[in-house]
DNA sequence: GCATGTGAAAATCTTCACAGCA
DNA sequence: TGCTGTGAAGATTTTCACATGC
């Protein structure tokens, strides 16, 4: 059968099945089932068989699923079949991090580009990329990134997402706490470190 | 009325609400309505109220929501309304970023301990906190700390968890890419900050 | 036999419209 | 009048049970 309506809350969850097919890949496993596969990332089978049957299912009934397969069908659902390159604003504490994190790579993306506004930091090199300065945002449309990365703090977070979208993104992941207004066909992605943590204590039993 | 379950959504919107709340708050407002704080926050008023209404309704008809009554109100509901101490599991450049992020103090945490098993950096001091060895992660107990945060690669993760469910934390935040067992009444909350960027280009018009 | 794929039921969450109160 | 609080409707998501096909 074919959906009309593919639920955010899957797309949410194919990256993690994603990493985790990745992960067995490298361990030469060939194929998995629903049951193995929710065991090892500590989710539902039926919620993955669920999730797969949305596009139409990739499975073989008895068998299970083949490995190099699903991974293939899955970059392609979630455009991650082609290296996206993204520009970083905000080389900081956070900003540095991020650069440096490994896990971008298994997605296929390519942190590209660096800005900050700071003039010391301007010039500097990390992980073989120059930072520039913000102001040379523009200068993105003719180097194909489309994704912008923010990790500024907050009263600089609406800036840094105007000159982005200025520069032509198509998407940002705003790690700054705050809101920021985007044309409607940009999509934006918050994550807020310390927000995430604020919901832990509701779930904790008193002391 | 009283509501027998809340929404866990509501639960993960709360923090985005007292965020906002707070940064009013240090503009002197005293109070806002639904609308204006839907408005500052990039949500919907009705949603806020509902949220709101599901432990009991914090605010006055026809006028609005006190800003610093309701936020004692979100912190006691969050349990945030006593200051949390936190256990930082490896220092790398994740770690290093987290330890630096301002962002947690506005919720009341506090970062209080960091731990490396790298004996190279046992024993430096990154803001006020001295490194310690991982293997001394049992003495956390006596030192009232109730939360784990967890920023080491993917196989090292589940050590630090077992070894922080050990320690007596209630709740890890997890910024590794990968499941981590733990014991049910523990809550952990993972963030990987690849997975959520892996989600965006979904969204997006192709090229 | 075995594991997928899926309709249908159940649970959850969001939206709405308006009653209730300052 | 204005804005909150909420029952009810609507939409979405999860769970289940089993038909389907290798």
């Amino acid at each position: 059968m074919r959906y009309h309506k593919i639920p955010d809350e899957a797309i949410r969850r194919l990256p993690i099945y994603l990493r985790g097919l990745l992960l067995l890949s490298e361990q030469k496993q060939q194929s998995i089932s629903s049951r193995n596969l929710a065991h090892f990332l500590g989710v539902n089978p039926w919620q993955i068989r669920k999730d797969f049957s949305y596009f139409g299912g990739f499975g073989t009934r008895g068998v299970g699923y083949d490995i190099k397969r699903l991974i293939k069908q899955i970059k392609k659902i979630l455009k991650l079949d082609v290296v996206h390159k993204a520009a970083l604003v905000g080389v900081g504490n956070l900003g540095s991090a991020v650069l440096a994190y490994p896990g971008f790579r298994v997605y296929g993306f390519d942190i590209a580009a660096a800005f900050d506004s700071n003039p010391k930091k301007i010039g500097r090199k990390i992980k073989n990329i120059t930072i520039e300065d913000v102001s040379d945002l523009r200068t993105l449309k003719k180097r194909t990134i489309d994704l912008g990365i923010i990790a500024v703090p907050c009263d600089a977070a609406q800036q840094a997402g105007d000159a982005l979208v200025k520069a032509g993104v198509k998407g940002i992941l705003n790690f700054s706490p705050c809101y920021i207004a985007v044309p409607k066909k940009i999509k934006v992605i918050t994550i807020d470190i310390a927000m995430d943590l604020a919901r832990l204590p509701y779930y904790m039993p008193a002391r």
